[in-house]
DNA sequence: CCCCAGACTATACATGCGAGTAGTCTCCTA
DNA sequence: TAGGAGACTACTCGCATGTATAGTCTGGGG
């Protein structure tokens, strides 16, 4: 039944066991689910964290630094490749699961989660367009906000569509995932959709004539 | 409370009720709640319908049936702008909101509403590609898929930022949406994102040398 | 050797849920 | 007007959950 290290602190022991669970089954896993996960009884959840939410914002937290470990960490190997970021390991993809579970049901931690992502692909895209590799947006925030938004939202719906997708299979239904959207995907970056410019000019002789710039007609939101 | 119409059968307010209070609450929303909303006791449901799975089911049945026809109906009345379709009343909002909590929880109605989405953006957009307005695609079943996963779970994520945005707000909301992300949108599909055709390049010949067509590749999914 | 703080379990409790049951009310019909 | 079928309510049951409490076990310091 547990995939949990043994050689941890049973407390360590719980907050991977959550982790896992709520990966797995959602955050309306049950307390007495998760410890027999992690092996113990239920009780002791109450007794190491006070209660199921004191758990869930432990959980949050570790979910955060290991993937800003992560993160910093795969960037060193790879060169980066565009908003394609391929959990390569079972651990990697818990983390993955977790953090769309958090922005998908729009919680404190998934908001977090999805603003951290923003910023980090708005550095990475602004570099891109001064060393000319990326075409430069008359909104680069808005831009990227879409594109992160579009990125995540995609994946929540293809798992959704998947949905006893086990936590083992994930790297392979990743790639699946991959193999599926990376024609696509390339081609619209590449070669965009539109054949003329005539929706973009109509739609940047709406907003002009609306005196409003386009910054300001897209951040009125909170 | 009831924000529903009175001079309905007790069982068609019933469902409207449910309809509403899936979309408001989840898919969750006790019996209850439901039950409240419309002005009757909990165990009227019981009565007509025999379980909260049954109702479910007929919820989403009509859901469907009336996204059908005021799809049809808006597509007479506008020139049907690609992916957009505002919904301009109270009652269709609560209808797409219904939808996209089905598509975020993966069940089969979810399942059954994207794919009726996909279909019918398909047939759009060959037709868009045959007039010469949308640049072909070598895999149009791929990129329509990934556009309408994408515009869906942008949304999903948009108003998972918002967790409690009131169904009568809702077009408001929308609208600030269209506002925020139009902009890009248009640009993306119009200039792209990447200055040259490298990437796309160099992934055509990958996918070349595995000896598989890209349609071949995409299409090992369920 | 003692002994006690902390880890841990077993069990109880209160709550909210969907489902089930029995009975009342109301209106249409014969 | 009698009667019955269906609409509707009040109440109950079993179950799962999070929380709370009381008690057991165990290892390290006096």
């Amino acid at each position: 039944m547990s995939a949990v290290q043994e050689d941890l602190t049973a407390r360590a022991r719980l907050r991977d066991a959550a982790i896992e669970g709520f990966a797995a089954g959602g955050f309306d896993e049950s307390l007495r689910a998760i410890a027999a996960r992690a092996g113990v009884s239920a009780g002791l959840v109450r007794h190491h964290f006070g209660s199921k939410e004191l758990l869930r914002a432990e959980c949050d937290a570790t979910v955060l630094d290991r993937y800003r470990t992560l993160k910093t960490d795969s960037l060193k190997t790879e060169p980066a490749a565009l908003f394609a970021q391929f959990p390569s390991s079972r651990e990697s993809g818990i983390l993955l699961v977790y953090i769309l579970r958090s922005v998908r049901d729009g919680g404190s931690a998934g908001r977090l989660f999805l603003e951290r992502m923003v910023e980090e692909a708005l550095v990475f895209t602004k570099g891109a367009v001064t060393s000319g590799l990326v075409v430069p947006s008359r909104d680069e925030d808005a831009r990227v906000r879409l594109l992160i938004h579009q990125a995540i939202g995609g994946l929540i719906v293809y798992f959704a569509m998947r949905p006893d997708t086990p936590l083992d299979d994930f790297v392979s239904v990743m790639e699946q995932f991959y193999a599926e959207t990376m024609l696509p995907t390339l081609e619209i970056y590449t070669e965009g959709i539109f054949t003329d410019r005539t929706y973009l000019e109509t739609y940047l002789a709406y907003i002009a004539e609306t005196s409003s710039t386009p910054a300001d007609l897209a951040r009125k939101a909170p």
